[in-house]
DNA sequence: GCTAAATGTGAACACCCGGTCACATTTGCA
DNA sequence: TGCAAATGTGACCGGGTGTTCACATTTAGC
C-alpha cells in the first residue's frame, strides 16, 4: 500500500468520523484534514476540494446498489408483491438504524442542493422506480406508488427525527419497543393493499396515473 | 406605532424573509441585520440575541395554537375519530404548503438541535399528543398513536422533500395532480383504520385544497 | 550518489461569522 | 430650554472558513 493511498484512506475514513459525529453541518477542508492527521492541502491535491472527497466517499460506500441487490435476490423467489412491499420497508429501516453516517447524508439531503446531493438522490430514486414498477399496475382501485410513498416517507421521516426528538404523537423513537410498534403499524397499513395483489392478473394499465418518465 | 416598534418589525420582517430565501442555514445577526437596513447591535438590545429572535418570531406565528385549534373546534362538530385523523392530516399538509418559512424551521429543526428547536418541537409535540389522545383506545387491535405516526411522518417528509427532489416512487412532489395522488393514498390508508373509526370519514373532505392567506 | 518528481507541511490570504465597544443622533420629560 | 435616556450607527475584535502559495521532505529512477 503506497504512502498516497495510505493517507487517501486516512482522509476518507476521517470524512466518515467526522459525519457521524457532528453531521454534515461540521464538514470541511479544516476539520476533515485536522482529523486525518493531515495538511488540508492534500485535499485539493487528491480530491479536487470538498465536493470531490464526498463523491468519492459516496461511491464507496454504494448504499442502493447493495441493498437494491437484496431486494431484488428476493424476487427470484416466489414473494407476494405485498410481501416484496414490507421486505423493502424492512430494509430501509435497518438500513439506516445501523449506519448513522448515512442518516447524516440523508438529513444533508434534504437543506443542500448541489451536485452530489443531486446525484445521491438520483441514483436512489431510480433505483426505488425499478423497484416499484414492479409491483405497480396490479390493480385498478390502489395506487400503489402513492401508498408505498406514504409509508416509506413516513419511516424516513421518523428514523431522521430519532435523532433530534424522542418522541413523535407520543411514541418513542429510542427505543426498541418504539420501533415495534411502528412496525408493526406498517405492517398493519401494508395490509389496506388489495388482497389481489398478491395473485397478479394481466390486467392492462389504465389511465388515471401520469406517465412516468426520467427525471432530467 | 413608536420608532423602536417599527424597527423591531423590520427585523422580524427580515428574519422571515431570509429563512424562505436562503433557508435557516443563511441566518446570522449579519444577513438580518442588513436585510431590515439596520445595525446588528440593535438584533442584541432588542431581542438578546440570535435565539431570542427565533424565539419572538415564533411567538409570532404560533403555528399550532392556531392549527390546534382548528382542528379542536372540528371536536365540537359529530365526527368520528377517524374524520378527525384525516383532518388533522390535511391540516399539516396546507399548513406546511403554504408556508416556505415553516418548511424550513421544520428541515432545520431535522438537524439541528437547541433551545430554540428543542422548545418548538416540544410545543408542537404536545399538542400533537392532545390531539392524539382523543382518537387513541378506542380500539384494542390498532395501535392508533402508531399508525397515524406513519402517516403524518410520511406526508411530513414528502412536503419536505419537495424542496430539493421533483419526485419520490416516481410520484410527483411539486404537481397538483402528485398531491391528489399522496392525498387519496392517505384516504385509502385510513381505511385500514377499524370500521368503527371509519365510518362517513371520506364525505367531508372531498374538495381540494383552499388557499390560506400566509400567517403572521 | 545525484537529480527530479512525488508527497507533505505550514503560513498566508481574503472573507464571513458572532459579539462588543464608543460614539452620534433623536426623543421625551422636567 | 436643557438634559438625560432612548435609539441607532460604524468600527473593531477574535475566530473560523475555503483556497493557494512557497517551501521541506521523501521517494524513485538513472
Amino acid at each position: 500500500m503506497s504512502r498516497r493511498e495510505r493517507t487517501e484512506r486516512a482522509i476518507l475514513q476521517a470524512l466518515e468520523d467526522q459525519i457521524r459525529e457532528t453531521g454534515m453541518a461540521g464538514v470541511g477542508v479544516n476539520s476533515v484534514a485536522k482529523r486525518a492527521g493531515v495538511s488540508k492541502e492534500l485535499i485539493y491535491r487528491y480530491f479536487d476540494g470538498m465536493p470531490g472527497l464526498m463523491m468519492a466517499w459516496m461511491q464507496e460506500q454504494d448504499f442502493w446498489t447493495k441493498r437494491a441487490n437484496v431486494v431484488k435476490n428476493d424476487e427470484s423467489s416466489e414473494q407476494t408483491p405485498a410481501a416484496l412491499i414490507l421486505a423493502m420497508l424492512r430494509e430501509q429501516m435497518d438500513g439506516l438504524a445501523n449506519n448513522q453516517a448515512l442518516c447524516e447524508v440523508r438529513r444533508w439531503e434534504l437543506i443542500e442542493r448541489n451536485e452530489v446531493s443531486a446525484k445521491l438522490a438520483d441514483r436512489r430514486e431510480s433505483a426505488a422506480r425499478a423497484f416499484i414498477d414492479r409491483v405497480d399496475g396490479l390493480t385498478d382501485d390502489v395506487d400503489v406508488p402513492a401508498v408505498v410513498s406514504i409509508m416509506l416517507a413516513g419511516i424516513l421521516y421518523l428514523m431522521l427525527r430519532s435523532k433530534t426528538e424522542e418522541y413523535f404523537l407520543g411514541v418513542s423513537l429510542r427505543t426498541p419497543e418504539g420501533w415495534d410498534r411502528l412496525w408493526k403499524a406498517t405492517q398493519h397499513l401494508t395490509g389496506a393493499l388489495p388482497p389481489d395483489l398478491k395473485e397478479q392478473s394481466l390486467r392492462s394499465l389504465e389511465t388515471r396515473r401520469t406517465p412516468k418518465e426520467t427525471d432530467q
